[in-house]
RNA sequence: UCCGGCAUAGCUCAGCGGUAGAGCGGGUGGCUGUUAACCACUAGGUCGUAGGUUCGAAUCCUACUGCCGGAGCCA
């Protein structure tokens, strides 16, 4: 495809950057498309930064000031003015770059003024996220969706080459009990109308409806006919929830598998993370090491940890033994049957285990109901998997394949056997052990970048009272 | 939602009762195979909004708004 006004004939195609650095053969004359990062002038010619976003770093072009239209063109080329360039790949004569394109024409395709909020400095991520529009063509933000992009790559690649089937499951969901927080309401009804008695059954599913906070009840169907599935998709939570690791829209990915038990979950959980942190250490060498160099200085040595050392697993009532033998004083007291706390969780991860830590087996009080009981009659098959820096990073369980106890459960917490009628189906017909779990998935590109706040992972994050762009 | 902090040039910040400053970015000129280029000059501001205290407020007080950090909720 050859835009309008080229400067080159069609046939020569357009090179993106990425091929053209990685080059081992000499390339001649190509065309190249970008956006000017920055741009230093000689008496005699003009040294170009260009990035097309393909890869972390730029292209060097030199542009001899005897080149027809130079003059005209050097007030146009500041930062963040698109070119197309071509020109002769050759050996640089300076450091810092092993080649470099020696211009033989250039055509500004759009001119950004100095008006154009990027700079070639530092900026602040609090100011970057004002301009989430144009922060794509910073280093830093082209270096996390370039993460980004490859980690849900090796997601998939990930299930599927387990032989796991990809499920859509629903968006909209009317039940409002799935039991993981507030819900956005999903409705067609208007002012009065949304108010009036029986509204409800006049509303557009004829119900209410809201935005789905968990694919998990579907999967389960699902995997008991496919043994294993998983979902990946965004999810929705009306949580008033201010913090570096919460967001109202967030994508999430959830594995069920049948004829599996808690660890079997457990295992598939860790094999997952080391997995894609491994992907990314050899697909993404690049932009980690820019992240660990500007973000994180610590980043690849644990990273690399994670992907080699095995997870610790420990049970919930170790996990108090422990913190109550730490010797801390902690905020909130240590008590079996009560939540850990952040602070809780954070002393396990990160000053007892060193690194990742599987939390199983939680009290039954303080899950949801479709969790399966054990046999000591006071726990529940659920597991957390939590990573230094950021907690929760998984969250899962065996869920309770018996109809009687299931049952039992639902009564416990207060819900009616009706609305879950289909759930308890899959219990009634051919019912099986099967186990999942949901991995955030802003939560894993922090991980891996070692970016501190979702807000600067996800492309346009949506939070209480955000929703630009 | 609770606790704490912050809001000054396009950006990052200093100034903390007495005529609004620097660096970067922009413009102009110079220099150099440069690479966060360098040197000189230059333009650029209702000091978040609304009240109040004071002879005088960017500076002190109050409210509001927004943002940041921590907590809760969780992925």
């Amino acid at each position: 495809m050859s835009p309008a006004g080229s400067v080159l004939p069609p046939a020569m195609q357009r090179m993106r950057i990425k091929e053209v650095l990685a080059s081992e053969t000499p390339l001649g004359e190509v065309r190249i498309q970008g956006w000017i990062r920055t741009r230093r002038d000689s008496k005699t010619f003009s040294f170009l930064e260009i990035n097309d976003g393909s890869c972390l770093g730029c292209l060097q072009a030199v542009y001899d000031a005897t080149l027809p239209g130079y003059a005209e063109n050097l007030s146009l080329l500041l930062t963040g003015t698109s070119v197309e360039v071509t020109g002769e790949i050759v050996r640089s004569q300076g450091k810092g770059q092993t080649r470099e394109m020696q211009v033989r024409g250039l055509q500004v395709i759009g001119a950004a003024p100095e008006t154009y909020p990027l700079q070639k400095k530092r900026h602040t991520r609090e100011f970057l996220r004002e301009i989430a529009h144009l922060r794509p063509r910073t280093n830093l933000f082209g270096a996390v969706f370039r993460i980004r992009s490859r980690l849900s790559y090796a997601i998939h690649r990930f299930f599927q080459e387990r032989g796991f089937v990809h499920v859509h499951t629903p968006i909209i969901t009317a039940s409002d009990c799935e039991g993981a927080g507030e819900m956005f309401r999903v409705t067609t009804l208007e002012g009065a109308g949304f108010a009036a008695p029986g509204a409800e059954s006049r509303d557009f599913f004829g119900k209410r409806a809201f935005l789905t906070v968990s694919g998990q009840l579907e999967g389960e169907t699902f995997a008991c006919a496919f043994s294993d599935i998983y979902t990946f998709g965004p999810t929705f939570r009306a949580e008033n929830s201010n913090t570096a690791r919460h967001a109202a829209e967030f994508w999430m990915i959830e594995p069920e598998m049948a004829f599996c038990d808690l660890t079997g979950d457990m295992e598939i959980a860790e094999t997952l993370i080391q997995e894609l942190i491994r992907d990314a250490l050899e697909h993404c060498a690049e932009d980690l090491a820019f992240c660990g160099e500007f973000v994180d200085p610590g980043l690849l040595d644990r990273l690399r940890l994670i992907a080699e050392q095995p997870f610790a697993r420990i049970s919930y009532t170790d996990a108090v033994g422990i913190l109550l033998g730490s010797g801390k004083t902690f905020e909130y007291p240590v008590v079996w049957g009560h939540h850990l706390q952040t602070e809780h969780e954070r002393y396990l991860s990160e000053e007892h285990a060193k690194g990742p830590v599987t939390i199983f087996d939680y009290p039954a009080a303080i899950k949801p109901f479709y969790m399966r009981q054990n046999e000591d009659g006071r726990t529940v098959a659920a597991m957390d998997l939590l990573v230094p820096g950021i907690g929760e990073i998984i969250g899962g369980s065996q869920r309770e394949e018996r109809l009687d106890r299931l049952t039992a459960a639902m009564q416990a917490h207060g819900l009616s056997e009706n609305d879950y009628w289909w759930y308890l189906d899959l219990r009634r017909y051919g019912t099986v052990a099967h186990a999942g779990f949901g991995l955030g998935f802003e939560r894993l590109v922090m991980l891996v970048t070692g970016v501190e706040n979702i807000r600067d992972v996800i492309p346009f994050p949506r939070t209480p009272r955000n929703a630009d762009f």
